[in-house]
DNA sequence: CTCCAGGTCCTAT
DNA sequence: ATAGGACATGGA
């Protein structure tokens, strides 16, 4: 199925960092999973086409990739003010979309992001989906395909460290664990965080051992739907540090912050 | 081999 | 409140 769509780049969203488990699988495709869901999308001129159902990509698909927001306006905007380095980041990275994950699987992966590269952490979270993860099967571009969900909750609160060991979680398995079980005993509740609003959801996070200020505002933005969470990482210090001299007021952005967050973190990761 | 990665915790001031 | 060291593992 083909949908026509603008700002709106496959490859920029699997190279933002941000999702773990999109891949390229040919020149312009790439494959996702997500609420236990697989899907293929290639790019196409004016849009992408989908090997899901017109349904799937209206129930489920359309809200991940965030449709319902207009990303053209947040451009226009930049463009319009006097921030030269984020016309550039914007110009750059005009097909970024901020993903709507699951909440669950956002805070155990970033969890597990801390202190790895992209790389490393793709291969840690396909490791742990591969041996906690149900296995399923889908039909994709005339071709069948096995691949494995993310763990449940149940599946993951009940595990152990000794099962958790060969994964690569390093010393992050207690963190892990911990976080899962906090889900999973109702001591966290993620759904209710969708709908705090941002800083409540960020000092309840913070509650959760190995959850600081940025898996936190990770988790709030790329899980939770929380737009105006600006995580702070290495690499936007370096924005911060290199290019604003040292003072960023995100503040000015306040309903889109993680937006403006994820252009300065593509432009200045790839650049 | 060394260096560093989408940080956080713990401890000492 | 704020600063410095420890932390497991693997990719480059």
């Amino acid at each position: 199925m083909k949908i026509k769509l603008e700002n709106f780049d496959i490859k920029q969203i699997a190279d933002s960092g941000q999702c773990f488990r999109m891949k390229q699988i040919g020149e312009s495709t790439y494959s996702n999973v997500a609420y236990g869901e697989y899907i293929e999308i290639t790019q196409e001129k004016d849009g992408i086409s989908v090997s899901c159902s017109e349904e799937d990509w209206e129930n489920l698909w359309a809200d991940y990739f965030h449709l319902d927001y207009d990303y053209g306006k947040i451009i226009e905007q930049i463009n319009a003010g006097d921030d030269a380095f984020l016309k550039k980041a914007v110009d750059y990275g005009s097909g970024i979309r901020i993903l709507r994950q699951e909440p669950f699987e956002t805070l155990i992966t970033y969890i597990i992001s801390q202190r790895k590269n992209i790389p490393a952490i793709k291969t840690c979270v396909e490791k742990l989906c591969e041996t906690l993860g149900n296995k399923k099967i889908a039909s994709a571009n005339n071709r069948e395909v096995e691949y494995y969900e993310f763990p449940t909750i149940e599946r993951l609160a009940s595990s152990t460290k000794n099962a958790l060991d060969g994964l690569g979680l390093g010393y992050r398995n207690e963190y892990v664990l911990s976080a899962a079980k906090w889900v999973d005993s109702g001591r966290l509740n993620l759904r209710r965080l969708t709908e705090t609003d941002h800083q409540s959801a960020v000092s309840e996070l913070k509650q959760v051992y190995g959850v600081g200020d940025k898996v936190a505002n990770c988790t709030a933005l790329f899980g939770l739907g929380h737009i105006e969470a600006f995580p702070i990482d290495v690499w936007i210090e370096r924005v911060i540090d290199e290019v604003y001299g040292g003072y960023f007021d995100h503040s000015k952005y306040k309903q889109f912050a993680g937006i403006v967050q994820q252009y300065m973190f593509y432009y200045y990761r790839n650049k």
